[in-house]
DNA sequence: CCGCTCATGTAACTGGTTACATGATTTA
DNA sequence: TAAATCATGTAACCAGTTACATGAGCGG
């Protein structure tokens, strides 16, 4: 049998939407990471196929052929999908999980000085405006979850919490920049 | 000559980097990558050294050969190199750079209901006091800096709030859950 | 002289991307 | 019937990883 090595952060998430929505096509799943707010990754058919190919091969899930002359199939967990699911998610956790979480703004900042004085203003204003204007995408966006969904209504919290703890870490630098 | 597609977030920390050490070996380059707590990016020779190469062939960076008989290099930026970090860093953003930055932690949250509830309370415990560890970390590896270094001192002041929010972020969740 | 750090490099791999293509079904 | 959407797929590519290797210089 294949050795089974952890999964992918990709992998546990489609495991993880194919358990939620189940049963269900890897379209579906590919639609979920489109819409999602969040785009790191960009759901593309090349990861996303080729992946749920795999995770059938491992019979991580099962597939069932839809009668249609579409070639379309709807995917369950097995219970070996369910309990790699479970191994992915549930502690303990990878220290890459608690670390730091990375993030391209913070990476900039990181170099900021070597930005002429007037840039830097720049930089900081601009960064504010714009995590504002996204934190209202994000405000609208969890608005438009359905209430029920608690999960998915919680985990939108974390996002505006993360983009909310930015935003007055900007302007607390600002302060200290631009004294009054 | 080559066409100026834009930088990737590892180039553009590295030229980053070359700027404020200036001058600089691509091996000292490396150190700062394995020495930062923020473990996104392994800093392998591998990724390292063809990138430097990269950077030079594209006359980003221009490295002069020491008299040792080490064959180490020491790199500065040229004028190019600065516009073109200046064009990474600088406003307009990249819609990434400002959207909500990803974290395997929420990643995994949102599948928590996947979990055996004891398992969920399990995850939120151990995922607070995980994070209250690297809290610690943090705060240390900060007090550790030169205190002259504001760039530095500054982001590591952002990694703590976005730990911090993240912290604050699963307490509400666990009040929710088990209120009282 | 031994082992550590400095310093650079390469080979094989992997996971994801863009870009394209195909065909069935639904809707205007 | 034309356009949009559902549904699946592949080929070429790319950046970064692990794992390994080489050799110089230095401290004990």
């Amino acid at each position: 049998m294949p050795k089974p090595r952890g999964l992918t952060e990709l992998e546990g998430c489609v495991l993880g939407l194919i358990w939620e929505k189940s049963p269900c096509t890897a379209y579906a799943v590919r639609m979920e990471f489109l819409r999602s707010p969040s785009a790191h990754w960009s759901g593309s058919a090349g990861a996303i196929y080729p992946l749920v190919r795999r995770l059938e091969r491992q019979h991580l899930i099962r597939g069932e052929a839809q009668g249609d002359r579409r070639r379309s199939k709807r995917y369950r967990l097995t219970s070996a999908g369910r309990q790699r699911l479970d191994g992915w998610l549930a502690p303990p956790f990878a220290p890459e999980t608690i670390a730091v979480p990375p993030d391209p703004l913070r990476t900039r900042f990181r170099f900021l000085a070597a930005l002429h004085p007037r840039q830097q203003v720049a930089f900081l204003w601009e960064a504010q405006t714009q995590i504002q204007k996204e934190l209202l995408r994000c405000e609208a966006d969890m608005a438009s979850l359905p209430k029920a969904d608690r999960a998915s209504l919680w985990t939108a919290r974390g996002a505006l919490a993360a983009l909310g703890a930015r935003l007055s870490w900007l302007e607390e630098v600002a302060r200290d920049r631009v004294p009054r």
